[in-house]
DNA sequence: CAGCATTTAAAACACATGTTTGAAATCTAC
DNA sequence: GTAGATTTCAAACATGTGTTTTAAATGCTG
């Protein structure tokens, strides 16, 4: 195997990021419980914010494509969307990462999270730089479900959203323990997909203007 | 004056945590910033972890407090209120926040956000051990707002709640920056706020169940 | 199998961190 | 004003970090 050691790295990293964050997850104890040298993630990947972005391209690369082609069908489709059937279109690709790697769509999520939170800016740009297309024709799905919507209101919102996930996410293994010690209710990443799923369409969904108190 | 140490100390760690993260805001740092000596912090509160710990608390005492007031109104009423009537009486203890100090409202959101995140559970713990009361007070009322929806259900929503505020408060600098120039709509904690407010309440007043896609 | 490139390995490096120490300075109270 | 407690200060300490170095081991190729 030549490309065993590389792989390891990548695998450990992961889970280890996800678990503690980037700051919080030294070489030390990734190469420890990789069973590898600590030299070799410097060899391998240059450095460790190298690593980092090969952890998160590796989920990128194979979410993004998903998520540009469902947009791309909106898109195409005659007739307008509706937030909810915008919305539902993302449950696949995300559920797919699981293919990539048992519990990939956690870990993504995760990482996700700890991405926009630990390093400042860094992983933003980074998409935006590389899948600005996709994050573009998102926007104008939506804007074809919610016209009225205007393009700061847009903006908003969807940045709320992805705190919605990206928070939910994060911190969902704790949350998901006392969810099930508290509420005898087991709640996988799937379900809680389809729990967000509700929350985050009204949200968007929301009328505009300020709140109506009567 | 005896306590100016330890009181530049407590807004200068509150401004530089708020900006950087605990994990990446140095007692070097802090202290030179606050133009006291490196050992003034373990003197005057023991360890970093201790200092989190007393920036965190001046401004959950005073927010906790007013959080509770507001609730317990909507507990004492007559009728029960609409979500709408909950959520915005969270604004003004939010903007209270402000007489604690310039720009207290976004601070003590930022440090609630970083303190979320960074340390795991601490946080969580130091809330739920001090302001239990206030917290349930808080469910009682979505309850009576909201009867329909499930305990767990609840639970789910309104972290997923939680979330939104603290990342988009957590990543607000930058994200005002982008919109700011983006859209050429400068927007203050203030306005932020009744931004958000409508997609909290739509989202957790969301209907209960799976999406409908038609 | 010999020779060369690739990969692994152990050690050291340079640096930043939180914390502790002990003396000097300052404040407080009699 | 002086004795005693409190606070400040500079320096050192112990530890953990990412990275680099140099040699050994391994893999590949002719």
């Amino acid at each position: 195997m030549r490309i065993a050691t590389k792989d390891k790295i990548l695998n450990t990293a992961e889970r280890l990021f996800a678990e503690r964050g980037f700051t919080d997850t030294s070489l030390r104890l990734i190469t420890s419980h990789a069973d590898v040298n600590l030299a070799s993630v410097n060899y391998h990947f240059g450095s460790k914010k190298e690593l980092i972005q090969a952890v998160l391209r590796r989920y990128l690369d194979a979410f993004m494509p998903l998520v540009d082609e469902a947009m791309q069908v909106h898109l195409d489709s005659a007739e307008a969307p509706n937030l909810n059937q915008v919305f539902a279109s993302f449950a696949k690709p995300l559920l797919e990462m699981n293919r990539i790697q048992q519990h990939g769509t956690a870990m993504f999520l995760l990482l996700l999270g700890r991405g926009y939170t630990d390093e400042q800016g860094h992983l933003r740009r980074y998409i935006t730089q590389n899948f600005g297309q996709t994050i573009d024709k998102f926007r104008q799905v939506v804007s074809r479900a919610y016209p009225e919507l205007s393009p700061v209101d847009m903006f908003w919102r969807l940045h709320f959203t992805l705190g919605t996930v990206i928070f939910t996410m994060a911190s969902s293994a704790a949350l998901r323990d006392i969810a099930a010690s508290d509420y005898g209710e087991k709640v996988n990443i799937e379900s809680l997909i389809y729990k967000v799923l509700p929350y985050l369409c009204a949200g968007v969904g929301a009328p505009i203007g300020p709140l109506t108190l009567d």
